[in-house]
DNA sequence: CTGCATCCGCCTCGATACTG
DNA sequence: CAGTATCGAGGCGGATGCAG
């Protein structure tokens, strides 16, 4: 392991946050103990290009701060987030909401995971915008299926079905994540058929408010 | 310059930001140029240690993602945030916020700047939990002076003396951190001289809890 | 078979020297 | 003042090996 941390060496909150969770890969585990519990091999799955000693070595730190922890599942043992892990989720969905806007269409040689999906929408949603509805939307990313909840101007995401669904949105990943990132329209998904619904048909426009999604007027940008 | 940027080939939006600002000094860069233009030296000498080659090919990925930009400033040229630069600011206060707790007291070989504390008040500021009140605090930290204003639950935190502050403190920049990170009470502060004040006493009851700051009553934990 | 530790080549980083 | 050039050290990435 490491005998000499670099670190900034600043008293500063920021400074102190990078040099816990700065390095590289970092973040990216804590994104995805923020989506569950996850055995070492799952993350080695979903974090193509990591390396099995840097993983090591980042779970092990993480332990150490308390951002996650290591517990006993029947066979073997997994990860899950520790109580400073949970208070880094406004950090991770500040910075994803902040990057999705950098992402153009997805390059062959990129990977793409259904679950990201998951935090896209806890990224993108604001229920403020529409304060007094009450509902709940259920999507289907891949085999991923997860719903939203809107109540009094405040959004949670769940995994699972949800109990009552005014629409039910059923896509792939990539497709997800390209409208979230506006190199798709989502009318222009349903249009194509590259994504499919059910329910009330007014709810894809409450829906797509709470999201922030409007459909692009001109041409696609790609990059 | 680099070839072969290194890239996390992930359609997920959390490492596409990691991408564009993951790299070490590049948060702390912008941090800097959250709070105002900065010129070449002016940043070296606020992240010490950084290496001016490290520094020169920051600024230019900054400034190719637009989070940065270069202007005329008079006597040569300085960097100011750009469009996308801005839109980083909830991510710096979000991890800015959670990296304090992570602060224990500062060792001698760590930096500490004044304008840093205008950040620290950022993240730590939260009206919500005083919706009805509409007043002004100033701070001087060193020889940086700021405000803080509150307004129908929300905060602004400005450079500059306040026109009508209710409460005026002063004190340095190492106690203020220190406060921050909760390795020192506003209160004690106060009793101990390591901060001074002017103005309504019953203010820094209302002060205190716009920043989330209660007075410990253990014994200090040092790390 | 899962969960790492070790080893090695390469690239980023950090420091110094140097130039417009 | 504002960077560029260079070079050693170390973090990173990939392959392999081994223990429970």
């Amino acid at each position: 392991m490491r005998v000499h941390e670099r670190n900034y060496r600043q008293y500063c909150g920021l400074a102190a946050g990078l040099d816990a969770v700065g390095e590289r890969w970092t973040l990216l585990v804590v994104r995805e103990l923020l989506l569950g519990p996850r055995r070492y091999n799952e993350l080695l799955a979903d974090l193509p290009g990591i390396g099995t000693n840097l993983l090591a070595d980042r779970l092990k730190k993480l332990c150490a701060l308390g951002v996650a922890e290591r517990f006993d599942s029947g066979a073997g043992h997994a990860y899950r987030l520790g109580p400073r892990g949970a208070e880094l989720r406004p950090t991770v969905l500040a910075l994803s909401k902040w990057g999705v806007g950098l992402l153009g269409e997805p390059s062959a040689d990129m990977v793409t995971r259904p679950h990201w999906a998951l935090l896209a929408v806890q990224a993108m949603a604001d229920a403020s915008v529409l304060p007094e509805l009450c509902e709940s939307y259920e999507f289907q990313v891949d085999d991923e299926i997860f719903h939203l909840t809107v109540a009094g101007g405040t959004v949670s995401v769940q995994r699972g079905p949800a109990a009552h669904a005014v629409l039910r949105i059923h896509t792939d990943a990539t497709t997800f994540i390209r409208i979230g990132a506006g190199a798709l329209g989502p009318f222009e998904a349903l249009a194509t058929g590259m994504l499919t619904m059910s329910g009330e048909r007014d709810a894809v426009l409450r829906c797509a408010g709470i999201l922030g999604l409007r459909d692009r007027s001109g041409s696609p940008e790609a990059r």
